[in-house]
RNA sequence: UGACCUGUGGUGUAACUGGCAACACGUCUGACUCUGGAUCAGAAGAGUCCUGGUUCGAGCCCAGGCAGGUCAACCA
């Protein structure tokens, strides 16, 4: 591995020193919504430190609100992080330790540090004071230890309505740490759990939860994002009162990557306002969204390896993302030919109702990938794109009078054209030298080869081609409407494209490149009878690059 | 007008804990090629937010600024 980061430095310090034997980390998802590619480097965070030093995972669900969360986001969560590749040593709930968290509660009441108050939400915000100035002492905060244990029994008893009361911990008004304010450790919510039911009506802050549920899972290093820096000290200081196992939090800078959005309120916002098709649209930065896409656990896994990890902001060029997965496609996805704008090409001295099947080779990374068989005859389609009238300056393909080759067939020279009465040209006519068969040792040089489908074997195949969701490179930092950034052009949807015939079999899982287009991906709809295809990324094309803008796909 | 965190090429991370800034992506050349892909070779690009200080020597230490981020949910 390359240079360590601060997270490796300081667990290395930490078993150097003997402070720990194991290291043992937690993911800790909230169950109300879906994973994204910023969970990815999270995951990787957690799972990959414990891995690189022989120490464990915890998979743990933080659901300590039971209004947002739902049993069919626990499921979605698991499937991603084993599709990521990754195995958890345990699977917990902050739901499973309810009662050890109320006994905890209880023991900081009797050593006079929380108290019950009956303030409304907003006059506990009055008091809570601004960041830059100090709150003041609720009229409750000196209630006795007994009066505070009857209360908070009676809480858990059921006795009062939501909002009544809530258990505060008795810290310091006055702190310039808003968090230490004598932060709430417990509400009062008449609502059923996605796991515990109706056995309770009292649930605990995220405060009151996260560090003791690390404390009594041993976690020794809790990962978390820079937000909750400001919580550390909260949370240091119930783990010191309650004189538990001492879990450490750590804090590390999220994943921002350009053009889209990596929060889930904003990818909620998306999907409620039909901007996409749901959480798993190929667009979308989740990890469902991606896979659908055509993404590989591999290549989202390098990904969050060559990030790295630090504490400062940062936005990562979504570009990173695409040569991860172009690196890993070009080495196993099998290539095919497929045409996306289809324009006939007729091969004049070719005999007609002859079929010949030419070998292609699946792989040219990979010898083991074998060959298949192509049909091959006398009319063809060739791309619309790969063909000039008139060509530009620097264009390598066909045009009167040019010869190119037809990937693994035959050199071909262009004669004439075939146009409609506007003038559109519909048809190609070119002559093949029979002499230049792939695998022959033919001379003549060519500048270009293209791709064809053989017209009498051509299946017709849907490709969806998908581009940056945004048009802009950080959307999240925008004060415009979200909708008013998205990119336009985001989707654009081929009918009718003409691919050879073994793309008919292809099945949602395998991934193929094909040739001269980019990586594609059968969708999640699609069928023998109409395959559908999602564009994973573009190939590089130097050629494209150069041209005026809209000229590619 | 508070506290805390952060500030290194376009982007993301490094720099043996004080010894004249490295790697990757991107960009630009060229070679090769039956994918304008891949591969190979090479180049440009920062003097480390600013100003002082300590030191033989500072991106690393100190002081003061500046800039960005975070914090005022009975969310996590």
């Amino acid at each position: 591995m390359s240079a360590k980061n601060f997270l490796e430095e300081i667990i290395e310090a930490d078993l150097k020193s003997g402070r720990h034997q194991r290291i043992v980390t937690r993911f800790p998802p909230e169950p109300n919504g879906y994973l994204h590619i910023g969970h990815a480097k999270s995951i990787h965070l957690n799972f990959g430190l414990a891995d690189k030093y022989g120490g464990i995972t915890n998979l743990r669900f933080d659901d300590t609100n039971p209004t947002t969360e739902e049993t069919e986001y626990v499921e979605s969560i698991k499937r991603d992080i084993r599709w990521l590749g990754y195995e958890w040593e345990n699977e917990f709930y902050a739901s499973d330790y309810f009662e050890r968290l109320y006994e905890f509660a209880e023991k900081l009441i009797r050593k006079g540090l929380a108290y019950v108050d009956d303030s409304t939400s907003e006059e506990i915000a009055a008091m809570k004071g601004t960041p830059t100035s100090p709150g003041i002492n609720s009229p409750y905060r000196n209630r006795s230890v007994e009066e505070n244990l009857d209360l908070f029994r009676r809480m858990r008893a059921g006795e009062f309505p939501d909002g009544m009361r809530v258990l505060r911990a008795k810290i310091d008004m006055a702190s310039p740490n808003m968090h230490l304010r004598d932060p709430v450790m417990y509400r009062i919510k008449h609502e059923a759990h996605h796991r515990t039911g109706t056995d309770w009506c009292i649930y605990p802050m995220y405060d009151f939860a996260h560090g003791q549920c690390d404390s009594l899972e041993g976690i020794t290093h809790s990962i978390c994002t820079m937000e909750f820096e400001v919580h550390r000290p909260l949370y240091e200081w119930f783990i010191e009162q309650l004189e538990i196992f001492p879990s450490r939090q750590y804090e590390f800078a999220r994943l921002n990557l350009s053009y889209t959005v990596l929060s889930k309120r904003k990818l909620l916002q998306l999907v409620n306002e039909g901007h996409v098709s749901g959480w798993d649209d190929p667009r979308m930065p989740t990890l469902s969204g991606l896979r659908r896409r055509g993404y590989t656990p591999e290549a989202i896994r390098e990904f969050c390896e060559r990030i790295g990890v630090a504490r400062r902001d940062n936005v990562v060029d979504v570009g990173l993302l695409e040569y991860c997965i172009r690196e890993d496609l070009n080495r196993r996805a099998q290539r095919r030919m497929v045409v996306l704008s289809p324009l006939k090409l007729i091969l004049t001295n070719y005999p007609e109702g002859q079929t010949e099947w030419l070998p292609l080779e699946n792989n040219p990374e990979d010898a083991s990938a074998g060959m298949r068989e192509v049909p091959f005859s006398r009319e063809l389609y060739m791309e619309q794109e790969d063909f000039m009238e008139m060509p530009v300056k620097g264009f390598l393909r066909m045009a009167p009078g040019r010869l190119v080759r037809l990937k693994g067939a035959y050199v071909v020279r262009c004669d004439d054209v075939v146009k409609d009465e506007k003038g559109a040209v519909v048809a190609v006519r070119a002559t093949y030298l029979p002499e230049t068969r792939s695998g022959g040792a033919s001379e003549v040089k060519v500048k270009s080869t293209l791709h064809w489908v053989c017209a009498a074997h051509a299946v017709p195949v849907k490709v969806l081609l998908y581009d940056r969701l945004f048009q802009v490179e950080h959307p999240a930092a925008q004060d415009e409407p979200l909708h008013t950034l998205l990119n336009p052009q985001s989707l654009a949807i081929v009918e009718q494209a003409m691919a050879e015939p073994s793309l008919r079999q292809a099945a949602p899982g395998e991934y193929f490149q094909f040739l001269r287009k980019g990586y594609f991906t059968p969708d999640l709809t699609t069928t023998p009878d109409r395959p559908v295809f999602n564009r994973t990324v573009t190939l590089k094309d130097h050629w494209a690059a150069k041209q005026p803008a809209g000229a590619g796909s």
